[in-house]
Order: structure tokens, then C-alpha cells, then sequence
DNA sequence: AATGTACGCAACCGCAACGAC
DNA sequence: CGTCGTTGCGGTTGCGTACAT
């Protein structure tokens, strides 16, 4: 039986003061965070690992940006809910600078009111995936047959994806979208979906959005996870 | 001014995934 | 292949503050 990283005696909770916090960040500056359990009692913390990494990623990072949501962040992450749901993780990733905590907290406290009434004027149709998904909220937000992703028109030719894809969560891969064919076949993002290739005339301004949006900022963060 | 209520956000908890052994 | 330790994620909680009465 494991013990949670909590309950060890005289570990301290709730609210970080800003000796804790200074404590933290300099102690990440000069060594890092090889080891989150480590870490607190090497740097000379009363806390559980688990709360320094916590504190450290959702507030004391240098680059996490504060302040109110954009417009256009806003619209991102409606965006992106609809095709990842309530992977907040992921959604982050697209968004630089804010993290999953603060955007799980955006959503509950604002977007989600926010949609709901959308919802009950049902007839009010938004440009969801921007250009040209119109989307009607209360019939295609909604989740069909997995856990979240909602279904997107889809046309496809067995040799090219549609631009129209639907969206899942393959197990191979946590932070990436495949997308999937008529087939039912996986494949990571940048495979034919590029507007680079050869095949791929038909992609409007749309897919570039979509590409912009998912695939080059995807690749982003898997650039910074890898440095 | 005092009290009650609602809201926003930081932090916690439990679980699953993953890697090492 | 199973176990254990660690990390990351999403859901939830609870405190502080703003607002209403």
C-alpha cells in the first residue's frame, strides 16, 4: 500500500508563501527538477513533491503568461474543447503561456456559463472551427461515440483525408491528434495532412488554420518538451 | 456596518500511465 | 511479466474576495 505523497508527517499544505515560492524557484534555477520527490526535501522545502510540481508549472514557471484570456484565446480553447474535450493538458499545449489548471479553471468559471446559454438559444449557429465549420452548439457540441470528440463532416476518398477528420485519442500518443481515415487507420499528425503535399490542393484556408492551430503548435511544444 | 451568498482561483486528491528493475 | 516508484492529468475542494441584502 502506497502512502500519498501528502500524508507524511509534518508536510505543509495549502497556500504557498512567497519565502516557499522564492525557496522553489531558485532551487529550480540552479538545479532543476529531475526528481519532483526529491526535490523538497533537498531544497529545503516542508512540502510533498507533488505541490512543488504543482506550484511550479501552474504559477511560478517564467514563462506562464497572467492576466485575463484574450478574445482570442478564448475562442482557441472553445475550439479546442470541442475536438479534445476536457484534456486540459493538451488544450495548454496550443496555448502558450497558460496552463491546464488555469484554462480547466477559465472554462469552468466562464466558458462553460458562456456556452450553456448559447445552448439554450439553440438556434444560434457560431462559426465553431472559425471559417467554415458552422456549427450548430446544442446538436454538434455534444459528444456522439467517444468521450468527448465530437464528430466532423467527413468525405473521404481512399486516397486522401478529408480535411474533414474526426478527431480521437489514439492510445499511442497522448498529445497528438491522429487523424483517422474511412479505414479507421491512425496516423500522427504531418502525414498527408500537410498543405505542403503534393495531394492536398483541395485544402482551403480552413485546414491552415487547422494545421496552424493543431499540428504546427503541437510540434512546438514537442520541440520544447524535447530540448 | 454586518451578514449572507456567489464566484474565482490556487491547491489538493486520486487515479492512470509509464519506466525501471 | 509483475511490482514499485514517480510523474502527469483531470476532477474536486475550500479559501479569499466581491457583491447583494
Amino acid at each position: 500500500m502506497r502512502v500519498p505523497c501528502c500524508e507524511h508527517m509534518g508536510q505543509k499544505k495549502g497556500p504557498w508563501t512567497p519565502e516557499e515560492d522564492q525557496i522553489l524557484i531558485s532551487y529550480i534555477r540552479k538545479y532543476g527538477h529531475d526528481n519532483w520527490r526529491a526535490l523538497p526535501k533537498q531544497a529545503g522545502l516542508l512540502r510533498c513533491g507533488k505541490s512543488c510540481r504543482l506550484r511550479w508549472t501552474n504559477y511560478l514557471r517564467p514563462d506562464i503568461k497572467r492576466g485575463n484570456f484574450s478574445r482570442e484565446e478564448e475562442e482557441n480553447i472553445i475550439k479546442l474543447h470541442q475536438i479534445l474535450g476536457n484534456r486540459w493538458s493538451a488544450i495548454a499545449t496550443r496555448l502558450p503561456g497558460r496552463t491546464d489548471n488555469e484554462i480547466k479553471n477559465f472554462w469552468h468559471t466562464h466558458l462553460k456559463k458562456k456556452l450553456q446559454h448559447i445552448q439554450l438559444n439553440n438556434d444560434i449557429t457560431i462559426n465553431a472551427c472559425t471559417k467554415s465549420f458552422p456549427v450548430n452548439l446544442s446538436r454538434d457540441l455534444i459528444p456522439q461515440n467517444s468521450v468527448h470528440a465530437p464528430m466532423l463532416p467527413q468525405k473521404v476518398n481512399e486516397n486522401s483525408y478529408s480535411p474533414v477528420v474526426k478527431a480521437t485519442r489514439p492510445p499511442e500518443d497522448d498529445h497528438m491528434i491522429s487523424f483517422q481515415n474511412a479505414q479507421g487507420m491512425h496516423r500522427k499528425h504531418g502525414a498527408s495532412l500537410s498543405p505542403r503535399d503534393d495531394d492536398n490542393s483541395h485544402i482551403n484556408e480552413d485546414m491552415e488554420f487547422w494545421f496552424n492551430l493543431f499540428i504546427k503548435a503541437g510540434d512546438q511544444s514537442q520541440n520544447k518538451l524535447e530540448k
